[in-house]
DNA sequence: CGTGTCGTTGAGGCCTGTCAACCTACGTGG
DNA sequence: CCACGTAGGTTGACAGGCCTCAACGACACG
């Protein structure tokens, strides 16, 4: 039997990008045919660039294809908050990731491929009402993550704050088809942690020590990897 | 001359929707009309109840008409993280406010009206281009700010969190015509500061006769007023 | 083998939380 | 008119979680 990944997979470097919206709503056959079939322009980038504005001329929409990226905002010192990661599939520029204004940069954390797909095609295609209704689902779900880690840093500590955080970027990858299982290595950096959490690497490094001591965590030096979601839940502290 | 609040005033109850609608796009005058003319049944809340769930029997969409309250989230231990503030005109159950499905819930911190809208009126309102194209730009704006509020509460100290906070509450207050100028008294009490900044109320108290001993902030015990806009925002420490 | 990246560990200090008491303003009822 | 209760704000003493600074280790790579 194959396996359901294959048929997705078959659509091309722009399956994740299908992935994510058929979490918002039925697309029907001729949808996904048409993102698979999307003309675009790859761009590649290098980690540790910053970018602030992602060139649109001519408009494009810029999509995620592979790597890991995030939007962050910098303190007045240089500071840097990581407000989301940005996965294969995720918007860049628009819609539930559109940066703010001058304030609000994408980070590239990985080796990263954009597609730019001409902005044009892509409002064309969310012009039908079925369409539409995913694009606003997804939108407003993005709200609404926002809004929980808003929770997660106002109530955790920092134990609680990287429970919550790696509970939740797992549990993503997974439904989004990145990892097979949320116990597979995650590609995050301790530093990442950090500046997503707001605590300092210091601090960062010796909480995951401790996770891994109660056997919530697993994995050596740069492996990160879990081992108990259920327990990482309940150390975020949330009451789900 | 009449000035420009007289005219949207005269649209009544629900004329800060439409301010609020306004600031995502130009409304058409028969937009304006439509939704000035809404019929609604008007709900009031007292202060201190949560809602889990507002009643959608029939589907209603609910409006704010006056009061505050606000969406938060709860820890397991019983404290509370406010995500985000609820003022007139906003939507409370979609769009950019959709509760996060069993663990979010809206309180009530003034006495407050709503207005239940039936669905099925503002979904046909919503089918018009250009009102679609306002609803997408209100969500994807909260999905910014609620951005900005994570890299405040990552990046900032105790000072710098309540500076953020009050900063952008009364910038929101203004444009939205709620209150007259940012150094109008502010309808916030210092356990709602706490509970959005992540802090305890004790803290915050130190802050703010901090606060008030720089000039920055105004007003005597449960008056709250902002003296200097500039000096807050700088307070802030976010590079905008 | 030098260099850079990332993780790890220790010592000390500050920011913020906790606990507790008290104060003012205001409304209510005898 | 006063006793009382409640809500919200204010202040002090103390503890602890997290930050800062610093050094070192493991590993990859040219």
């Amino acid at each position: 039997m194959i396996p359901f990944e294959t048929t997705v997979l078959k659509r091309g470097p722009l399956s994740p990008l299908i992935v994510k919206l058929g979490l918002y709503g039925q697309l029907s056959d001729h949808d996904v045919d048409t993102i698979g079939d999307l003309r675009y322009t790859a761009i590649d980038y290098q980690r540790n660039q910053r970018i602030t504005t992602l060139s649109v001329i001519p408009p494009c929409v810029y999509v995620m294809v592979s790597g890991l990226a995030c939007l962050s905002v910098l303190a007045s010192d240089g500071r840097r908050q990581i407000t989301r990661f940005l996965l294969p599939g995720d918007f860049c520029n628009v819609f539930d990731a559109e940066p703010i204004g001058s304030i609000e940069g994408i980070d590239i954390l990985a080796p990263t491929r954009m597609a730019a797909v001409p902005a044009g095609v892509f409002h064309q295609l969310g012009a039908s009402p079925t369409m539409n209704d995913v694009l606003m689902a997804l939108v407003t779900n993005a709200t609404a993550a926002a809004r929980k880690t808003i929770g997660s840093l106002g109530l955790g500590n920092a134990r609680g704050r990287i429970a919550f955080l790696l509970y939740e970027f797992a549990q993503t990858m997974v439904v989004r088809g990145l990892i097979g299982a949320p116990t597979d290595p995650l590609p995050l950096r301790q530093d990442h942690i950090a500046d997503a959490t707001g605590l300092t690497n210091v601090h960062v490094n010796r909480m995951i020590a401790q996770l891994r001591r109660d056997r919530i965590l697993s994995g050596n030096g740069k492996v990160l990897e879990i081992a108990d979601m259920t327990g990482l839940r309940s150390i975020a502290g949330i009451k789900w």
